[in-house]
DNA sequence: TTAGGTACTTTGTGATACAAGGTATTAGAA
DNA sequence: TTCTAATACCTTGTATCACAAAGTACCTAA
């Protein structure tokens, strides 16, 4: 029952992951660890134990797929990519977005 | 499963209801049903099983307090109001809205 | 061959929204 | 008076999401 920033900035984070995932991947591909940094580098945490299964979750949708490439440090990376059915839902998450800033601007006018 | 614009819609909502409760009753004081059509009119369709529930916890929480007051038209109503935490904890949710905005904006750009 | 770093995955928990149903008060019609 | 419809408040069960924590696998260098 934590009122911290922290958590106030998380629940509002709610259900918006999904969006930042594709908006990312929309401009480039990339695997789960540089998605995390980019997303720190925004101020939104996320750990892996909320990316993966999301990631997950979008491929079985079909709004991704991935390839596997070796890297020079480690272990191969899982690229993803969007597929044609992610740019469609991307557009769509746009207008709910767009929307949903303008529904709360209206709420706070008179 | 379904990806209709309203689960989009229904899911980028999620965490944002606290949000906007507390910003219409920092406007006016109102009750449960005049919250839902505030928000309907804005474009967020809430329910009731979603709103009573929510406003218990911010009662409990300290941010809101209420009163009854006799209608018209119909049983008692619980007006709500904002308290002085109820307040305080507005304006930390208006700085990560809008750094959350501003966050969606930096994603977006190349 | 072992240690440490990188990367991917799974399990269990808490919180939120929703669907569906229930309770109670009021006014007006039968 | 009694019944009905409208209004308002509340509860229960379910699905989903994010997270903490732990686990698995690969690779390089000492």
């Amino acid at each position: 029952m934590e009122n911290t920033l922290d958590n106030i900035r998380a629940q509002m984070r709610k259900g918006l992951l999904e969006y930042c995932i594709l908006s990312i991947l929309n401009k480039r591909e990339a695997y789960a660890s540089s998605l995390i940094e980019e997303l720190k580098a925004v101020g939104m945490i996320v750990v892996e134990g909320t990316l993966y299964p999301l990631l997950i979750r979008q491929k079985n949708q079909g709004l991704l797929a991935y390839r596997w490439e070796e890297s020079t440090q480690g272990p191969p990376r899982k690229y993803y990519v969007l597929t044609d059915k992610g740019r469609e839902q991307l557009a769509q998450m746009d207008t709910a977005w767009n929307e949903l800033v303008t529904s709360i601007q209206t709420l706070k006018q008179a």
